[in-house]
DNA sequence: AGCACGCCGACT
DNA sequence: GTCGGCGTGCTC
């Protein structure tokens, strides 16, 4: 007999919970516990799922208090030891709760224990034979609607999963039972848990483009790489990152037939001709071996993809910023694609930076990373400076003809001066350059930052502003829809006939949004089919990727849009873009604002001239001797940084400091405000904060929003450590404060 | 975060 | 008399 047969067997175990602690059960269950296993645990008055962090023959907790583990989730394998390290850290470093980021980084349906027995069994799933595609909907009675579209289902997909075929038909599984006997149906039992045979990839060297000697020398410095290695591969829109990034997959893979990649993309969007261009390339690989991760999946779906990754079936895991969490045994490369994209900053509970955290695992792995990008973020841009990261260079665009786009800039002050008409917003030059392309039948994109009809509505007698009565903020105009929307909110109303101040009827649209140029485009370019992509003509699921490609299939003359418009997609027929409104960033009060614009400009930019047409770059503005346009009118992205991160030095600004912001959100600014400024008061007893800077209390710019009153406390550091073992001190105590209202940490802060 | 308990105002 | 407002406190 043991000593812990004595004692008995303990599990502490993470929750999905505020209180950063561990929780202890006993556990008697046939099972032998171990870390990374998935539990059913009582919680209060009800049943949680857990993640065993811990198994200990101990518990400092009174055995009165202890109680039991309701049930162990056998059929998932145990999360490893690196991904609870992973959890670990990313708890530790943005001040969670281990559980806090671990579970809601599982697929819903793991996190449901009474799911499990369901989401775990062997999958079945129904293949239409050719005698029964032969037979089939002849067989059956005209009448029968359920049993025929069963058959339509089957028809149509390569496989039809169980669970889906009971849904079209209460007894599908008696009917398809009864198939089967006919011949018509396959039955093909597939046992998730199971790992997939290896998947060797052999490269067919047939079809491939011919590389660069910038995109050979990227791909041998990372096939090369020994150990942790980060690369930062700078390469200009158009020349051809992706192909490096496959190449390196194919290298790697190829050599090790369990390793597994990691792909990340900024956006949902890209994710479909990610997905379409690796689907091609490792055709020669199963099917399942390829799997995509982003919230867009249904839940079902991601649950089968996550599970993959975790089993190790996936070799290549293709997603947004939550996938940098997923389970992947033999992670053997991460690629983070557009890395200075804000994207990759979550914005709601968890704040992580995706890039940031695959950097890490990279490099507790001991496995290359690539951050690609035509306009690195400063932080990464730095690291090179530094001597951390490695940079590769694509300098030149891959296909031959394809040059830089020529950029112009349209001074509007000075065609104020000289008189030339311009037609709502659109300035003489830009609308020539329009109707040029429109005979010559290329394509023209019309870039600005704005959504909605007009960002405000506002009365000519009085100066009465349209303001949205649960933030302190105007509503916009959405004129199709004939409304007044809210942007923080989603607050919605009628247009109103009258000023609610004076009463007066002449209500004026005030600045422009995509669907005012959309309208003014119609009159200025006569003839031309315009499209408009946005939030708000994409907001039906899926609509985005059929709007992109009637642009893709040249049904369409000219496309306006936000930033949606700038990322990724190669428009072959593109030659023009224009810009309007980017002015407004240059005084922004937040110091990344440039940084941004400057990624925008040059993104939105790359999509002009891709397959060989010269490409033209039109930017509106009344600043036209400010620095930063003169840098994009030379494509200068190393003279923008070297001068941005001088700027930054002198400034004490990111990334010379790390910063941390304290956000208290109450029923009135005084509450928060005054939270806040306890807060602040509580640093004066910590040691660490010594070496760390203090900020005012400050109203955020939306002070309100949903009636709630917001305001921020900046902390900064030019040590890291010293930033986190205040915050490490300061948490406890910011629990004491008395006062009703909502307060968060936020490590390495994007908006300021 | 949930979900209890607990102590004060307007209703059948 | 109680139904229900949300302040406060706990969860192995």
């Amino acid at each position: 007999m043991r000593i812990d047969d004595l004692t008995g067997t303990y599990v502490r175990v993470a929750l999905d919970h505020p209180l950063p602690t561990l929780f202890d059960y006993r556990c008697d269950v046939a099972l032998s516990p171990a870390p990374g296993m998935l539990v059913s645990v009582p919680f209060g008055k009800r049943h949680v799922v857990g993640l065993i962090a811990e198994v200990t023959a101990h518990s400092e907790v009174p055995p009165d208090r202890l109680k039991s583990v309701a049930g162990v989730c056998a059929a998932c394998p145990p999360l490893s030891g690196h991904w609870l390290q992973l959890a670990q850290f990313a708890a530790d470093y943005y001040r969670r709760g281990v559980g806090e980021v671990a579970l809601p980084a599982l697929p819903q349906a793991l996190r449901d224990a009474a799911r499990w027995a369901r989401l775990l069994a062997p999958e079945e799933h129904y293949r239409l034979l050719p005698a029964g595609r032969a037979a089939l909907p002849d067989a059956l009675p005209a009448r029968a609607s359920a049993l025929r579209r069963l058959a339509a289902a089957l028809a149509e997909v390569e496989s039809l999963p169980g669970a889906d075929a009971r849904t079209l038909h209460p007894k599908a599984t008696a009917t398809l039972e009864a198939w089967q006997a006919e011949g018509w149906v396959a039955l093909d039992v597939i046992d998730p848990a199971a790992p997939l045979p290896p998947q060797h990839h052999a490269p067919q060297n047939s079809t491939l483009p011919t590389l660069t000697d910038e995109q050979t020398a990227a791909v041998e410095a990372i096939c090369d790489a020994q150990g942790f290695a980060p690369f930062l591969l700078h390469g200009v829109t158009g020349s051809g990152k992706t192909e490096v990034y496959l190449r390196a997959l194919a290298a790697l893979l190829a050599a090790n037939p369990q390793a597994q990649a990691l792909v990340l993309v900024p956006e949902i969007n890209l994710t479909p001709q990610f997905e379409a261009a690796f689907r091609a390339r490792f055709a020669s690989m199963d099917d399942t071996a390829i799997v995509t991760l982003h919230s867009g999946l249904a839940e079902g779906e991601r649950a089968r993809n996550w599970f993959a990754a975790h089993t190790g079936r996936a070799r290549i895991v293709l997603g947004t910023r939550l996938a940098v969490l997923a389970s992947l045994p033999h992670l053997s490369i991460i690629v983070v694609d557009e890395e200075h994209d804000p994207a990759y900053k979550q914005q709601e509970g968890l704040r992580y930076s995706a890039r940031d955290l695959a950097v890490w695992r990279a490099k507790q792995l001991g496995v290359p990373v690539v951050l690609g990008s035509a306009t690195p973020s400063l932080e990464s841009w730095w690291q090179v400076e530094q001597g951390r990261y490695k940079r590769l260079t694509l300098s030149r665009r891959a296909v031959a003809e394809a040059a830089l786009p020529t950029v112009r800039l349209i001074d509007l002050e000075d065609e104020r001066r000289r008189g030339r008409a311009s037609v709502d917003g659109l300035s003489g030059p830009l609308i020539a350059a329009l109707k040029t392309r429109l005979e010559r039948g290329e394509q023209s994109l019309v870039f600005l930052n704005r959504r909605g009809y007009a960002p405000q509505l506002a009365c000519d007698a009085c100066g009465w502003v349209a303001g949205c009565p649960r933030c302190s903020a105007y509503v916009v105009l959405h004129k199709p829809e004939r409304t007044l929307r809210c942007h923080h909110c989603g607050w919605e109303s009628r247009i109103p006939r009258s000023c609610p101040e004076c009463g007066n009827v002449d209500l004026a649209p005030l600045g422009r949004g995509t669907q005012r140029v959309e309208e003014a485009l119609a009159t200025a370019v006569p003839g031309a089919r315009i499209l408009r992509i946005d939030a708000d003509s994409t907001r039906r699921k899926g609509s985005a990727q059929a709007l992109f490609s009637d642009v893709h299939a040249g049904e369409i003359d000219i496309l306006v849009g936000t930033q949606m418009i700038a990322k990724g997609h190669d428009f072959r027929r593109v030659s023009l873009v224009g810009v309007l409104n980017a002015d407004t960033a240059l005084f922004s009060h937040d110091f990344r604002a440039s940084e941004r614009l400057f990624a925008q400009l040059m993104q939105v930019s790359g999509r002009a001239g891709r397959a060989g047409l010269p490409g033209e770059v039109l930017v509106q503005t009344r600043y036209a001797r400010h620095a930063l346009y003169h840098a994009l009118a030379r494509h200068d992205y190393i003279g923008f940084a070297n001068s941005t991160l001088a700027e930054r030095r002198d400034a004490h600004l990111p990334p010379f400091v790390y910063q941390a912001m304290l956000r208290a959100e109450g029923r009135t600014l005084d509450a928060s405000l005054t939270f806040l400024q306890q807060a602040a008061a509580a640093l004066a007893d910590i040691p660490a904060a010594a070496r760390v800077t203090v900020y005012d209390a400050v109203p955020l710019t939306i002070v309100k929003v949903m009636h709630v009153h917001r305001a921020q406390l900046l902390i900064e550091s030019a040590s890291r450590a010293a930033l986190q073992a205040t915050l490490r001190a300061w948490q406890p105590a910011l629990g004491t404060i008395k006062g009703v209202l909502r307060w968060s940490i936020e490590v390495d802060p994007l908006d300021i």
